[in-house]
DNA sequence: GAAAGCTAATTAGGTGCCTAACTATATTCA
DNA sequence: TGAATATAGTTAGGCACCTAATTAGCTTTC
């Protein structure tokens, strides 16, 4: 996560100059590239240092929040499968993630009595009241970092971001299909 | 890195649902910064997908990238803690990706002759051509990333992150200001 | 109803990042 | 000059992530 010069990014002027060494190199294409790479580095920094003052990571904190109803507000358990799916983490990295939560008391797992191969995972009360402490920072910080943008610039930014994201998809996709091809064939 | 819901963001209008819940939750602010969140993850994770494939991460890649002057293509001798401070990383990061680069040949580390405390770290020719390389595969995939966005709308987009950065960059300057206050009294 | 195969969770081992502690060398200054 | 301090690099130990291998329990099928 540690793409980009620590202090500044390039200015548009030299990526026009490294463009002539690199053609290749798109320059307008290159300077939103690193601004938002740079953008979402420092955001996360901010959020992890903030998790960090509670003793939690994003991942920990999200398990938290996927263990409470996001409606009614009431627990919910749920098997460490699940919640590495809906996380977007592996398996074998979401049994960390509990053994930690478990080990400071915020989750506890128990046996499924119906398939023993699962386990339930539910949030303690403990854990509860951890995030209650949480959220509202959390909140506030997201509303900071945003604060000098308008509502309609907020708009056009995830309108523009919507775009950059279906071009990761559509890559995604494309390296999918050339990976079943590579099977099938 | 896995903040958020793997598939999809929240939609718009659950997040005005959410925002009963919680008073500090400003809707677009928190939109934005989800989506930012999301687009930086999901580039990053392009990105290095792309690195694996050589056998490099993004972190190897800069260091490598630093080893060469920007402008006349030619090896540079630096010193770890040079490559950590513009990496952004600590110098026990820097000595790891050293480690790392240097038994896949791609680096060397001599003592300096003048201070002993330090090392001087060059690039090798295998690592040149490594970098000859990656490098144009790289610049295509900040170009795939971006081809949906007009000129116009790259623009637009740097604008508005410069904003985000902004407010991060005070944030950051603020909590220093606090610390040194706090060792001063 | 037992063997073969699937699935859930964990363990083992590796990487990149961190902080804190350590080693060795240089510098400062009483 | 020699003790205190600063600096460069590394080592030690921890966390979150990964892939691959393992263990245990379910399901299918002949």
């Amino acid at each position: 996560m540690t793409y980009l010069m620590k202090k500044n990014l390039p200015r548009y002027e030299c990526l026009l100059e490294a463009a002539q060494l690199y053609p290749e190199l798109d320059p307008t294409a290159c300077e939103a590239f690193l601004h938002l790479l740079r953008t979402g580095n420092d955001m996360t920094y901010e959020v992890e240092a903030y998790f960090a003052k509670h003793n939690l990571t994003q991942g920990r904190f999200f398990v938290l929040m996927l263990l409470m109803d996001k409606y009614k507000q009431v627990p919910v358990a749920r098997t460490p499968a699940e919640l590495a799916e809906v996380s977007g983490v592996t398996r074998a990295t979401m049994t960390g993630l509990i053994d930690t939560l478990e080990k400071d008391g915020l989750v506890t797992r128990e046996p499924d009595p119906k398939d023993h191969r699962m386990v339930s995972v539910r949030i303690t009360t403990k854990g509860e009241s951890v995030l209650k402490d949480i959220v509202p920072g959390h909140l506030q910080t997201m509303s900071s970092l945003m604060r000098h943008l308008t509502d309609s610039e907020r708009k056009t930014l995830v309108t523009l971001l919507g775009k950059v994201i279906r071009a990761v998809d559509q890559n995604k996709n494309q390296k999918a299909e050339l990976g079943d091809s590579h099977i099938t064939s």
